[in-house]
DNA sequence: CGGGCGTTTGAATCAAATCAATTGGAGTGG
DNA sequence: CCACTCCAATTGATTTGATTCAAACGCCCG
């Protein structure tokens, strides 16, 4: 499947593994940044943290969780090897969420007023950077869309494809991913319950969607990126549309 | 909680008649940027046109509109005086969303190139373009906060309870809001069907926390800002409590 | 005045949440 | 090694909030 990005399912998160290469080049050879390994369970940064850095993630996974005043909470995103880390920190001076390690790896740390100082230098860098804002406000929207006008099952098969999306774009295997989280995780992330999550995984694995790859379930086998898409599709498609389908078979 | 900024109920969009003036003051230093007149029903730009310029809103309301490759569409965000438009062009070069105008007022048009030479001379435009970005991306979070974690009628509040916010930050009458989007699009703004838009807004009507002042009913009296903020509450507070108000009175 | 859209409201239906019970792994300690 | 606990996940039964379907109303505009 998916030789050079064929069909372009993501709009926004069109992105190859080489431009994240270029921009790390960029970064390590205007900033020298801090490397700081980061371990699965520690936050990164937390919401209300005066905020001074920004942090790009070389390998690993956090996610970014957002807590309203009354307790409400929820993950607002993830971050893969390339992704820049705290950007809502910039406006106010302090950081508006949490970032939470997922899983263990590598982040750099970019002090902002050297940033800004090495982005008068060097066009390149000020591009990179405004391209990385560009690009999460861009993925936000894209992931708003999915889960206010998408149905469970849909949500969650649309969720794994942006995963295997994100993977692909970073020339990571795609046949197999470790999610990492739990299944109340990946639904407050998609605005469903836990078992929400659990019935439309199992609905997944019954149509061959995806198969369970570890006795935890928390490792997917993903047979067909475009298998995924395609269930999206469906689920959003009119009943008669199915009916046609199904007696043109 | 919060000790400074004394109700601070929208914690990323803090901000200040003084400070958009000043963003608009240090724009027409550097850029004397061209001033647009945008009319009602007209878009500002479209999805897919090759991006080179931002544009700031003088005046007027303008909604900004992400659509899937499948049809499927969303208001993703509504602008107001002082905000920017068009930073999801800037990743890949052309817009990602249209912008279409509500209410008609003037944009100032920003050259994307122009603006990055001017970025170099002035360290507080450059500060300010990422304060836009970065807030632009603090509340599209917290909007996916909302519409994911609050049940319908507390969802049209809030976003009532936000707009108030919005005209309050830039120094206008609060006491009434003036919606200028029908039923659906406030629908599909949130989430909801334009049915259940009605039915909450009847509620909040009835239990008195806004007025129709208008016979078209698209324009609001909103006795007290505080009132909305509390009724959000009372929509997420567990039953028991409401019982538990209701006899403490 | 009449047509068309936007809005409201009611009744029926449905998808997802909630409640509840069970299974299964991972880790702990006797 | 097994018994035990704890937490994650699954699955079923039931409830519920929101959607859908339908009808009626009101406003604006030609």
């Amino acid at each position: 499947m998916t030789p050079l990005a064929p069909a372009d399912t993501s709009p926004a998160s069109r992105r190859s593994s080489l431009e994240i290469n270029q921009t790390l080049a960029l970064l390590a050879q205007h900033l020298q940044p801090q490397r700081r390994i980061v371990h699965a369970g520690e936050p990164l940064y937390r919401a209300g943290e005066r905020f001074d850095r920004l942090f790009v993630l070389n390998s690993g996974l956090v996610k970014i969780v957002n807590a309203a005043a009354d307790g409400r909470e929820q993950v607002a995103g993830l971050k893969f090897r390339g992704d820049w880390l705290g950007f809502d920190g910039i406006a106010d001076g302090s950081y508006r969420c949490d970032a939470v390690v997922l899983d263990t790896g590598e982040a750099w740390v970019i002090r902002y007023e050297a940033l800004l100082g090495a982005c008068v230098d060097s066009r390149a860098l000020m591009t990179a950077l405004h391209a990385a804002m560009s690009r999460e406000i861009a993925r936000d929207r894209d992931s708003m869309l999915s889960r206010c006008t998408l149905p469970a099952d849909a949500r969650v098969a649309e969720f794994l494809s942006q995963w295997v999306n994100s993977l692909a774009c970073r020339g990571l295997r795609t046949d197999q991913i470790a999610l990492r989280m739990t299944r109340a995780e990946i639904g407050n992330y998609l605005g469903m319950t836990l078992e929400t999550v659990s019935r439309a995984l199992s609905r997944l694995a019954r149509d061959q969607v995806i198969g369970f790859a570890s006795k935890g379930r928390r490792e997917l086998s993903i047979p067909s990126a475009d298998a995924l898409s395609a269930f999206v599709q469906r689920c959003i498609a009119p009943p008669e549309t199915i009916a046609a389908a199904a007696t043109s078979c």
